[in-house]
DNA sequence: ACCTTATATGCGCATATGCTCATCTATTAA
DNA sequence: TTAATAGATGAGCATATGCGCATATAAGGT
């Protein structure tokens, strides 16, 4: 009577919806992981073969073949035949803005941090 | 002797090193989850009390405070004791480039999806 | 048809994560 | 001190996720 358990919050005018929330955390969800990162960031120079990807991440044909399939079905890759070669490549450039935000912030963040003990250090 | 485990790859010129890639992935995944997001982005308008974002999230008081020490610990929310309350804030700017540039990126994925199921339908 | 190379996938295991209940701590008021 | 209110936290359970092994599929060459 009091509590609805499903889609309660009936959406305050604030609140994005469950579904839009959803969906941006798997986009985030996406890239929390090092080794689909250090894949990501392999094809930042461009289209890779899941061979090159490998050779490239230091990880196993097997490892690196279900984190391209991670990502590519989170439309973050792209996916192409050639041959008896795929192809993966960035599908979504906001990617690459999305990198350098966190890794400024994180600089910010330990700049800061340095500074606090440095000046702890110091006094 | 040929293939050393832990950190292999040898920073090929390409390549973040391990800590980064850890770090920068934690900070994604701080934000991968659907009430994370609601909270963070019940934060947008302002600082809250733990209180206030467990009626605006419609989440449990237990949940919300483990949510809201997971972003705390990530750096990207900050925390204030005022009296009984805790106040909670949006401590990372950042965040909000993040939050829009993602949005964008899943609209943009939306308008092609919904062009090429128009398209399909109507040849 | 058979073999080789490149990539994907089913299965099982180990760990990580989210959620809840009950309880604990911190702060203020009586 | 005791009680009341706001938040935090330990423990346990259920599910999700990452990883490797073995094997399957795809494509091209002999």
């Amino acid at each position: 009577m009091s509590s609805p358990v499903s889609t309660p919050r009936a959406e305050k005018g604030l609140g994005l919806s469950d579904q839009a929330l959803e969906l941006i955390s798997r986009r985030f969800a996406a890239l929390s992981e090092p080794m689909r990162l250090r894949l990501v960031h392999a094809l930042f120079s461009g289209e890779k073969t899941v061979g090159a990807l490998v050779a490239a991440s230091g990880g196993t044909q097997t490892n690196v073949s279900r984190h391209l399939q991670t990502l590519t079905q989170a439309h973050i890759l792209a996916r192409r035949r050639e041959g008896l070669h795929v192809f993966y490549s960035i599908a979504d450039p906001s990617i690459f803005k999305l990198c350098e935000l966190v890794c400024g912030s994180l600089e910010k963040q330990f700049t800061k941090q340095a500074g606090a003990f440095a000046t702890s250090a110091r006094r």
